[in-house]
DNA sequence: ATAATCCCTGTACTAGGTACAGGTTCAATG
DNA sequence: CATTGAACCTGTACCTAGTACAGGGATTAT
């Protein structure tokens, strides 16, 4: 950033907390839009992108997917009375969530009680191994 | 299987509940060994075969990477008593299940109330992009 | 003997990036 | 104004854990 609010894509990757390739990465996914260039071919953004970007992570950081995302930001750039449509990705997504931290809560109990079975190898069979290994 | 028991690789890999090319790339991945294979070139398993891949499938369901299960296999194949050592390798995963647990509740929270708030489209600004897009 | 099914290798594709190589442009310093 | 070093450019390969072909050979059942 020189003088105005112009940012280098390095400025902006910075400001979003992530590597300029995954920007870039971003563009070509379609996720962000392709900015203007400047005469030797830099890419120039502003605080726009920095917002859209921020909003592409903060989704990301909820494990909202690149598809939902775009779907998300398809909204957004049409505008209009469209909270009833982002109100139902985000209820899927909530879903989702739930049917993970359902399937996490069974692997934690059965890890927990194959822990809980194992005593170090003072017996030869390892009950943990054992639990896994049956035909 | 015709006559003993060796089964072809379309057999183990129906028992085990996987794919055909998901046993040959468990087998480029260094995870199931390679079989002996027969005059035409057609791959042999054994029972053995078998209770292997059940093994990396239960770890597959159990979310054990195929490194940390490639781990514990090197355990097994060398046999001995390294039971601390499965304990070691079940007890970090148990730690990862966890704090994937501990994310997803979060997430779980911080969705639910967007979607609680959301009022389906009465007001003009929807108050979950609202949420995710502040600069 | 022949047809249907299975198996073989090799390659390309998926998501969500990361990591270069080899070359150009920008900004700051002398 | 020239130079230097950092940042940028494109293009490609790589990662995980598989999936999905294509084109051709093997096996099995009838």
């Amino acid at each position: 950033m020189t003088v105005s609010d112009i940012l280098s894509i390095g400025e902006l990757a910075g400001r979003a907390g992530c590597l300029v390739e995954t920007v870039r990465y971003y563009e070509r996914a379609g996720i962000m839009p392709s900015p203007p260039r400047s005469e030797g071919g830099h890419r120039q953004y502003t605080l726009e992108h920095l917002k859209r970007l921020n909003f592409v992570r903060r989704c990301r950081d909820l494990g909202i997917n690149l598809k939902r995302t775009r779907g998300l930001l398809g909204l957004v750039d049409e505008g209009g009375e469209t909270c009833a449509q982002v109100k139902g990705i985000a209820t899927d997504h909530l879903a989702e969530i739930r049917r993970k931290l359902s399937d996490l809560r069974k692997m934690e109990r059965v890890m927990k009680d194959m822990v809980a079975t194992c005593d170090e190898g003072k017996i030869p069979a390892c009950p943990i191994i054992d639990a896994l290994y049956r035909a």
